[in-house]
DNA sequence: TAGTATAGAGAACAAACGTTCTCTCATCAA
DNA sequence: TTGATGAGAGAACGTTTGTTCTCTATACTA
């Protein structure tokens, strides 16, 4: 088969994934193709999954594989990455699972104020903050202090814990009684 | 129909489209479900889809929506956020499909280096970066000096372009002929 | 030119799938 | 106790879906 035609097909699968979230059937990949023979398509998904693109359930329906969904990876800045024209023997990756362990416990909250600019977190980031983890010292958290929430360094000294800010200019918070954590910052995210 | 069951039982449809990246047959559902009545999984179809938690494609099948697959948005730090408790009326949102604008010419790198540490980039982060865009001023791009791929920002003076690092103890580049870029830097993602 | 390889058309079939119904059994309220 | 409600069992159905085959037309090779 013509390596171009191959070529195109694929990404055309690739983008019906992406847009619908879902495999197609035989009969849509052929409506996508162009073509009306189911048994040619099957030629085809026998390819797709020959480069592991795709793979099959039990039942013969198809089933999506990282390297259908996910991002290449390309190593380093600064190493020598390889060009981004050699798409083989490269990694891929989904952003979605990579970056969130426990999905139902976790939510995601814009950043707004300085507080952090010294951790690398400036406003109008968004950070993705586990409920379910435990902070350990270190640890940024979103904490509620007066009635406010905030983001800090969550710190302990002897038994007492304390929050700091990752800025000079904000004084380290000694809460009075109870401190309500809502979650561990687990990643960063920002957009340009 | 007891609110606890259905609760644990949406968790269940979740969990398994995020392991699967692909909604379960009804047959699947009853498995799934402990239940051996196919009819019994319609009618919890219809209350998964009344949650706008799934829909149906023309022929039945089911197909995700955002409430399945995305994080919920909170809202924002240090503006009082809502309760982590009141999950109605958020709205919720792929990383993947935020993040990812060009997934055929996007790829991802990580960072090495202090280069760009004023700019919030710090080691280890990793970079979403977009080889379809082209550079503006203050873009921070992916570029080839002497052999070497490095992060820096765009500029420009009269009709040269030069590169500038967000650490004031590296030099301004300024290419002696061709400068050849990898990409603009969409996102930065960082892991704890 | 003759011969070969290959993509696609088209038909056929069994298994899987969504959909609908009826019936049973447990729960709860009056 | 009686009646109502609702979840699930189970069977039945028409359609969709994956799979396999045969045949035709086209492109390429020697």
């Amino acid at each position: 088969m013509s390596e171009q035609l191959y070529h195109r097909r694929r990404e055309l699968l690739i983008a019906y994934y992406r847009r619908h979230k879902q495999l197609p059937t035989y009969d849509d990949l052929a409506e996508l193709f162009g073509v009306r023979s189911k048994g040619s398509i099957y030629k085809y998904v026998d390819k797709f999954i020959h480069d592991d693109l795709i793979a099959k359930s039990d039942t013969g329906r198809l089933i999506p594989t990282t390297k259908l969904y996910g991002l290449r990876v390309l190593g380093s800045v600064q190493a020598g990455f390889p060009s981004p024209a050699e798409e083989e023997l490269v990694d891929t990756m989904s952003m979605d699972a990579w970056l969130i362990e426990n999905p139902d416990a976790s939510y995601l909250l814009q950043v707004s104020g300085d507080s952090m600019i010294n951790a690398g977190i400036v406003e109008g980031d968004m950070v993705i903050v586990d409920r379910s983890k435990d902070p350990t010292v270190g640890d940024i958290v979103i904490a509620q202090v007066d009635n406010e929430w905030t983001m800090k360094y969550f710190m302990k000294r002897g038994n007492g814990i304390f929050l700091r800010a990752a800025n000079s200019k904000y004084p380290d918070i000694h809460p009075s009684d109870e401190l309500t954590i809502g979650g561990v910052v687990t990643s960063v995210v920002r957009k340009y």
